[in-house]
DNA sequence: TCTGGGGTCCTAGGACCC
DNA sequence: TCTGGGGTCCTAGGACCC
């Protein structure tokens, strides 16, 4: 079976939190276990193969998960462990492309068009990608080979743990046919839901629905998502590069317990602006926008901004522009959640290596911080900090799946 | 003992300008 | 006995992804 136009590639670790625990303690194989974040209001965040058919799913509260799966072991995240893991995976898939589009923590992509083997055939390729990443770090995969991204992503997905798919064009039909529509990459809950209630269900049934009325329903998304029912991708011209600037840097937390102290809520938000302002740093990001968010205990969020005269990524202004804004709401209920951010403005570049527009709040402020940035590089985050800074979360590292290596997003 | 945290992109409405 | 029509910027919210 071969595909005679470009092939793309996608690599999907299997359990990759769960993997790389079970690369480290081998007694877990074969068991039902989770990682799950520290606080007790955290959720599961990766589970086991024999979890899974417990009934386990990411997303749950543990009590949850334990409730469904009474044997459960659950494992406490170690972040630094799956971002090493994670550069070793990146590192093997490097060696076959120096092109590699990393989208997480656990996935990366890359066209292969001209990296065939010299018989030819995808599925050698992804053979050889598949042994390698086992070699190297002990892990396995599942990688998924199509004409676009989108089948690649679609065939990576069809035979977890361990798969190796390879969509060929002419059986691209007769697959969507039947796919269901949520299968597909940016169709959610509320747009499968949506759809479900217009009768569609299958990818074949979305392909042969109208156009116009698609676009009516959904706006401009609507109109690609025929294309996509029937295997095209949407996103075929996508300029080198050009998705790879970082545009914001945030930190949120769900706390401990619900409060409507505000001076707590204040300990809260200097504390996420110290980690904003550190990563953001360390990266030479800044930003004019400031985003306050926060969420009540009914689940409902809000946002709130504030747009500066000039980029910043000074924690002193971060936690000033933050405060001034959250000086102007009023709790109505309960809050659960705080979270800081920076945005930076569209179309302009922000690398502080190159143009250090870190607007200070005052020297004085500045040399304190950069005193501040050198200890905490030096000996760890939150080794030195703002008295009023809680440092039972700030050292929280964070790694998320947007994770990237050498990027912006990488945990600090 | 409900419901994490990191992001991106899109939409819609209002302010403002000419 | 009135109030056009663009364009752009800013803001808030929501869907989605991993």
């Amino acid at each position: 079976m071969t595909l005679n136009g470009r092939i793309f590639v996608h690599v999907d670790m299997d359990a990759f939190f769960i993997s790389v625990e079970e690369l480290a303690n081998p007694a877990l194989k074969g068991r039902p276990c989770a990682v799950a974040g520290p606080g007790k209001r955290s959720i599961i965040t990766t589970s086991s193969y024999p979890a899974r058919k417990t009934g386990v799913r990411t997303g749950m509260t543990v009590a949850q998960a334990r409730c469904v799966c009474p044997g459960l072991t659950v494992i406490r995240a170690d972040y630094r462990k799956y971002s090493d893991a994670s550069g070793r995976v990146m590192d093997a898939l490097g060696t076959f492309t120096p092109d590699l589009r990393v989208t997480s923590v656990d996935e990366a992509w890359f066209e292969g068009t001209f990296l065939l083997p010299e018989s030819g055939l995808p599925r050698e390729l992804g053979r050889a990608i598949k042994n390698k990443i086992g070699e190297d770090t002990g892990l396995t995969c599942s990688v998924g080979i199509g004409e676009n991204r989108l089948l690649a992503k679609l065939a990576s997905g069809m035979e977890k743990p361990d798969g190796l798919t390879v969509i060929s064009p002419d059986e691209v039909s007769e697959l969507m046919e039947k796919m269901p529509v949520e299968r597909i990459g940016g169709i959610g809950p509320k747009t499968s839901q949506v759809l479900h209630g217009m009768g569609i269900r299958t990818c074949g049934q979305l392909g042969r629905y109208p156009v116009e009325l698609l676009g009516g329903k959904f706006g401009a998304r609507g109109v690609h998502l025929g294309d996509m029912a029937r295997g095209l991708d949407p996103h075929r011209e996508c300029p080198e590069g050009k998705d790879e600037v970082t545009k914001s840097v945030g930190h949120s937390v769900t706390l401990q317990a619900d409060t409507v102290d505000r001076d707590f809520a204040g300990r809260v938000l200097l504390t996420l602006s110290e980690m904003v302002g550190r990563r953001a740093r360390k990266h030479g990001f800044s930003g004019k926008r400031v985003t306050l968010t926060w969420r009540y205990s009914d689940m409902t969020t809000h946002t709130r901004q504030r747009t500066l005269p000039s980029s910043v990524n000074n924690t002193g202004e971060i936690y000033r522009t933050a405060m001034e804004i959250f000086s102007t709401i009023r709790l109505s209920r309960p809050v659960r959640l705080l979270g800081v951010s920076i945005t930076r403005e569209p179309g302009t570049i922000s690398n502080g290596l190159l143009f250090p527009d870190c607007s200070p709040a005052s020297p004085n402020g500045n040399q304190v911080q950069e005193t501040l940035d050198r200890i905490n590089n030096r000996y760890g985050e939150f080794t030195l900090t703002y008295a009023d800074a809680l440092p039972d979360f700030g050292e929280l590292r964070v790694i998320s799946p947007s994770w990237r290596r050498n990027g912006l997003r990488r945990s600090s």
